[in-house]
Parts: structure tokens; sequence; C-alpha cells
DNA sequence: TTAGAACTATGTTCTAAAACACAAATATAT
DNA sequence: ATATATTTGTGTTTTAGAACATAGTTCTAA
């Protein structure tokens, strides 16, 4: 998408960053500098509210783009990151970058696409989140991982190791509530839990639960 | 930020389109094909959930961009849009509109500005929707209204003509909790209401309902 | 201009989920 | 390895807000 020349600018301006296990990758009311590629490891992006309760806004998995809206927008982050494990991070200046979408359509259009398909998500998540009950906000998260980060080898594990808390921040739900509905599940034969490891059984329910709210 | 020859083939590309109060603007599922223009009017941008119930995402004035992020992300609207009251909209074939943001990069940063301070938006109200109380999203939606459509020659009533049950699909809560909750501001003289015009009295309290939630 | 529909108001009941409390199990740091 | 902190699991209590019921009021369209 970038000239030679650009790839160069790119090249001479990146830097590679090595973040560890629960580890700040950027704070809220912090000023962007840097557009953010994830090339390893697992990031979320959250914003703390009422009484410093935590929400998880967005996941990140490789090889994906963040910290970018904020500089866009002209106001300091709303929202920070961090790494769920260890990560490595390309930054980029986002100076660098705005000079080349000014004289490269394909890469503004790169970026609008991304703004709009995380703005649409966005916007369905409002509803998702604030109507749905507990069993169907669990449901729909549990999915979420399995669409971001996939299965293990046994074709049915999610592919990430979360705290119980973090779930809970992802589904707008008390610690305790994503705990005891995660039992339900269990009990369900919806899943399985080994610790961390949740295994989906029966993905189908899971898709009705999320559905009907 | 056009040249003269991309005006012209705006001009002749543009269609000025009437809608009457409470009419449809366009439809969750249908596909986008036009960048509109607020000119006139009130406009509600909103996405029914669980069970048909109602939520508004965003609220347009003139002048304002609506319609576009749909075909920017490839999809069809995941939310509807209807008029609050009798609107003046200017539709531009969004093909026009990419073709020309390809090679006009102060356009395409136009529109990565507006789609990052909408992503900003929407992910603050995520939080701000799902954690605070019925008392501190009623008040925030009233100063919000307040913000979009400013006040009435008294320095005091918000200019919109709105149902209780629009202010709360605005607000994520029942219709009988707007109103309740509502009464509760007068009685606690924080605002006055006459039908559907409200009057703020003290915006200070209401800063502070929202801030602490 | 009047009937009926839609909106507003208020009281009452019910329930999902938060808050709290505590024990058991795991992680983690020294 | 062991102490300490953190996380997980369950039972109990409390509460915010939904659901329901009903009546008065204001639109709106024939």
């Amino acid at each position: 998408m970038l000239t030679a020349a650009e790839r160069d600018q790119l090249r001479s301006n990146a830097r590679f960053v090595h973040f560890k296990k629960n580890e700040l990758i950027y704070l809220e009311d912090e000023n962007p500098k840097d557009l953010m590629i994830l090339f390893k490891g697992k990031v979320k992006i959250f914003r703390s509210g009422v009484g410093g309760r935590s929400q998880i806004i967005r996941i990140m998995r490789p090889i994906q783009y963040f910290g970018y809206r904020a500089y866009f927008a002209r106001e300091p982050y709303v929202t920070a990151a961090s790494a769920f494990e260890a990560c490595t991070v390309c930054k980029i200046p986002m100076e660098l970058i705005e000079q080349f979408l000014r004289n490269n359509g394909e890469l503004a259009l790169f970026f609008i696409q991304m703004l709009s398909i995380d703005l649409g998500i966005a916007d369905q998540r409002v509803v998702n989140l604030t109507q749905k009950h507990v069993r169907g906000r669990l449901a729909e998260s549990l999915l979420f991982l399995k669409e971001t980060y996939g299965l293990e080898e046994d074709g049915a594990t999610i592919n990430i190791y979360l705290a119980r808390e973090d779930l809970a921040n992802l589904s707008n739900m008390t610690t305790s509530n994503a705990i005891r509905t995660l039992s339900n599940f269990v009990n369900e034969r919806i899943i399985t839990i080994d610790g961390r490891k949740i295994k989906i059984i029966d993905e189908e329910r899971l898709h009705k639960i999320s559905r009907i709210g």
C-alpha cells in the first residue's frame, strides 16, 4: 500500500517495544503519539468508569492496529491499554502516518474502514451490554473471545488465559456473577472449565443464549 | 476543501430530500448508498435490541454528516435513522465521496476525524450507559441534549421537543423510569417541566448527578 | 369535534443482579 | 519451600429498576 520511499521512512521511524504480562501500554488522559501495531500477544483496551470500575472496550490480536483514534480526534486517550500476556508492539509516530495519509488515498481508506468497522461494533455493543441479561452477555463474550483468539489444538478450548475478573469486565458484570454464570454453564453442559481454560461443548446453545439475551 | 471541478460534480449529484416528523430516513439492514448532510431539523440514529427495545445511539443537528459509516465498513446499516421533526437532508452518492477521498487527503482526514470523534464518544457511552444509575444517565442525557440543540431564548429551556419515550431510549431506561426520575428532578428543583419542554434550573446539580452516576 | 390512540403520571409488585461475607484454592514473590 | 496475596467459589441479603396496572391527559385523524 505504501511507496518504496514511504516504506523506507517507515522503517527508520518504527520502534519495537516489548511489554510484560499486565504491563500498561498507554494510559487514560495521556497524549497519543504513536500508531501501535500488535505483532505478538494479546491486548485489552479498557476504561475506568463509576467508582473506578473497569470496562473492557476492545481486545486486540496480532496483527491489529490501535492507539490511533485519539490522535485523529485530536484529544487525549479516553481509554487505557494493557497486555493480557507478553507482547511485542511496533510503534510508529502518528505525525508520519498522517503525512502519508494526506497523499495516499488507499492508506486513508484503510484507516477509514478500520474506524468505521470499530464504530459499528461499538454501536452494537452499547445495545448488547445494556439490554442483554447476564447469561446473554457472558455467552456473547465467550463467543467473541473464540472469534478473536481462536481455539487450541483440541478444537474446543478458547485460546486465551483470562481471569474471571477480566471476563466480568468484558461482559459488564461483577466478578461473582461471571463466576456463578460460568458455573451454571458448566452444569448445563454448555462449557467445561479447568482453571482459566474454557472449553466450548455446545456452541449452538451459546449462540442461542446470546441471541435471546 | 474541494477543487472547483469536484464542487461541480458534487452539485450535479446532490439531491435534497425532505422528511416529515417521525419519518424514517434509512432502515436497519438496508444498503448504504448516500452520504447524508442534515441541513435542517433533528435526527435520531437508533437501533433495536432485545425484544425490539430501541436504543438511541446518536442524535444529529444541522449541519452534520451521517449515514456514511456503514458504506465505509462495507456492510449494511446496523442502525436506523428517523426525523425528530421535519428535516431537510442533502444526499450525495458515497461512490462519489469515496472517489474524491482517494485523491484528497484533506477530505480523507475530515472523515477520519469525524469517525475518530464518534468512536471516542461511543467508547465512553458504553461505560456511562452500563455503569451509571438511572439518575446519572438521565442527568447526562439532559446535559447532552442541551449541548447538542442548545437553549431557547429564555436561556434555560432545552431546544428540543422530545417524548418521554425518546428520552428513555436515549438514557437506556424504561419510559416509566424516565417520567419518574424527571418528576424527582422537578421536586428537587433541578429542572421544571411544562409538557415536553424542559427547563434547566440548576445545571451544576445535573453535572454533579451525572458525574457521580 | 369528537372518538380513539398515544402519551404522561403514579402506585405496587417482582426479580435480576449487585453487594456482602467468608472459605477454599491458586498464584506469586521472597 | 513457604508465606502472603490474589483469585475462585458459594451462600445470603439487599436493592435498583423492570414489569405491571390503572387513570388522567393530550394529540391526531376521520
